[in-house]
DNA sequence: AGCAACTATGCAACCAGTTGCATTTCCGCC
DNA sequence: GGCGGAAATGCAACTGGTTGCATAGTTGCT
């Protein structure tokens, strides 16, 4: 269960919302772990009950529903705990491949028109970080420790998606020089 | 749901029983797509339910419960419909990720013994893949589509790990040159 | 005043995948 | 003859994630 703790390092950066949190994973933490408001008010409660976090209702008294949570000692060493655990190793899992594998045993499926809506996809996301890494990480700027690190998460989802569309030219490659 | 559409997949290639399906999504098919065998024998059992597959008792005379499942036309079918649909595209989804970003927040917590970790688990399948590809796709022979799909679908893996190992030197180099 | 869009939270039902355990039969070994 | 291990199938309970829907207040437009 790790959306917990990805909660927990979201809101030791900022005391926020279960929908102030939803909305910051659809940016920097959401590009490596994405989760619905749904998922992330459920979990919420349960950290609250595990008294990991507390909440308070927000400074606007009581027009809204609104909620704040913030980290309590506990939460900071249950993450501390499990950010030293060994982190299970993630396995291609890919619908694609299985779809491959069909179009080898019964015949052309005309894969090719999905490979390329799929290399659009991945080559937006990879202009928009690099569009980021441009403006928050320019050549020749010295970082701090916590900076450097942003910049290595960065640059994962960077070789994660350019490796896609990289691929993605290779496999059109084949299937159409197969299909000719 | 395309447990299902790997099993019928699978099972064009080779009529077989859960538990052959089961050891051979150890295998080829495994690589970028895990089940267990739980998984598997609910599978066929819905599939059989919808007329996907039929099964026979193997031909041993009742000494085994073992039954041998087949494609039915309407599996067939229903294959090649569901391989015409967009395949959703996988996101990133590393715990590690995670970790990286609290290590960020909460200070040096030694993540580099945990990246060497995955490492040599990352350049241990990739060895274990190009030695598959060193075997079955030797340069400089003609290959049938099918096999030409294979070959492909065997080095996204390549791909796969390969960046993998590769990520894993740079991060390393990031929180040594860090953490000095 | 009326309506749409956004902020904010939550319940309930469902689906896919995991874990732990149970069962039966066969095979080889001591 | 007994024992362990592999072949083969399955049930039950649980976890994590998705989907659809409900609720209620706020802001701003017309």
């Amino acid at each position: 269960m790790s959306l917990a703790h990805a909660l927990l390092t979201s809101l030791l950066e900022k005391s926020s919302s279960g929908y102030e949190l939803a909305r910051r994973f659809d940016k920097s933490i959401g590009f490596f772990w994405r989760a619905t408001h749904q998922q992330i008010y459920r979990e919420l409660a349960r950290m609250e009950a595990a008294g990991w976090i507390s909440s308070e209702a927000a400074p606007d008294g009581g027009r809204t529903r609104k909620k704040l949570y913030q980290v309590r000692p506990a939460g900071r060493k249950e993450l501390k705990r499990w950010a030293r655990e060994p982190a299970p190793m993630v396995e291609m899992r890919d619908e694609l491949m299985v779809r491959l594998r069909a179009d080898a045993v019964i015949g052309p499926l005309g894969l090719d028109h999905e490979i390329e809506r799929r290399a659009a996809l991945h080559a937006d996301k990879l202009a928009a970080y690099e569009a980021i890494e441009a403006r928050d990480f320019p050549p020749g700027v010295e970082l701090s420790r916590e900076a450097r690190l942003q910049h290595l998460i960065l640059k994962t989802g960077i070789m994660y998606e350019a490796s896609w569309v990289a691929w993605s030219r290779e496999a059109l490659g084949v299937l159409r020089e197969t299909d000719r």
